[in-house]
DNA sequence: TCAGTTGCCTAGGGGTATTAGGCTACTCCC
DNA sequence: GGGAGTAGCCTAATACCCCTAGGCAACTGA
């Protein structure tokens, strides 16, 4: 018999490949092994249960994600770097809807301190030099960058905005430059 | 044999506190079925399948939020009336993780129009009559308001902010209050 | 009262997660 | 080249979840 040739790797990487097509809540062990042509227990030897297998999906996702922001990121400033980096953003979570939705896992701390994350905020956090925001309020408009990304991406996903006629992608270039002005005119108080 | 008396709203109801408790990915025919002390194949007369019955629980939390928002509002205007809607929105979320989770469930559009999703954004577009914004700014920012919120509280609840040291409720004011700013001074093009 | 309806049960088929234990195809070292 | 050892894959078996079919018993109303 030959070997199907099963790495901790190409396990994820065919995971993050069945989340987008499949949704993530899809990714199976069982889903996994059939597109590797062998039996699910067979996989048991290279990760440690289907969690472990969601999570590293997640993980590659927010590598991924980082990854495509910090290049979107470089040689910019100001409200270029800010559309930029939300337009990656925004790219990355449609065009890869099961790996999105894997970053969204709900990881402990340990893990979470070990991924992109961390880049994230750090890249987020050198967006906003351009702005220069004193602190706490850098660290306040880091998570209303990133929760209005979040939200957005998300709502529009699931389809939330479809009620209404608007097109999204017009009211997402109005999102930003909203985000731009608020930047430069952050309330003192 | 005692009946147990079940029907589809005492289903519904453990449901949404099966899910607040475990999570609502744990949400299943069985657990509940287990707290009604039934076997689970008799709750098929009652629900139709496991996806209905979690549908129902979303039914429930987006018309128990649109309540309580609808509460928060009466009688305020303006930036009040904002601070008001903002944290009626996040208490819900984070006092009830489960049920919220659960409105976040991709829906088809029939079952979207036939929830409380309607009078979610109507109720939006009321509290966004005291800033006076055109058409299509007014959209852009309900658009804008549901994303951060939902994305904060998601965020939130996710543990996504533990990273950063800054309260997370100090955070949360300073971006309803940023909000307000934007709101007043939304830019025109 | 008794016919009909409704509520709950048992049986059983199909799927996923996981462990245990076995066989076999590579690897590398003498 | 020939084992010895490791790693990759398999079968078997358990447990839980989803769901259908069919049965009996408990309510309901004429």
């Amino acid at each position: 018999m030959a070997r199907a040739g099963v790495t901790v790797e190409r396990l994820t990487l065919a995971a993050a490949e069945l989340a987008d097509e499949l949704g993530f809540e899809n990714v199976t062990v069982s889903t996994v092994a059939r597109r590797f042509g062998v039996r699910d227990a067979s996989l048991y030897s290279h990760i440690k249960s289907a969690r472990d297998l969601r999570v590293r999906v997640a993980l590659l996702a927010m590598a991924e994600l980082a990854d495509r922001v910090a290049d979107a990121l470089a040689g910019r400033a100001g409200k270029d770097a800010l559309v930029a980096f939300a337009n990656a953003y925004r790219d990355y979570a449609l065009r890869h809807p099961g790996r999105y939705a894997a970053a969204q896992l709900d990881l402990d701390d340990e893990t979470v301190a070990g991924s992109a994350a961390g880049r994230h905020s750090a890249m987020t956090r050198a967006l906003l030099r351009g702005y220069q925001l004193p602190e706490p309020a850098q660290t306040d408009a880091i998570r209303l960058l990133h929760s209005t990304f979040h939200g957005y991406v998300t709502l529009e996903a699931g389809g939330r905005f479809r009620l209404t006629p608007r097109e999204v992608d017009a009211s997402w270039a109005a999102t930003v430059a909203a985000l731009d002005a608020l930047l430069r005119n952050w309330p003192s108080a």
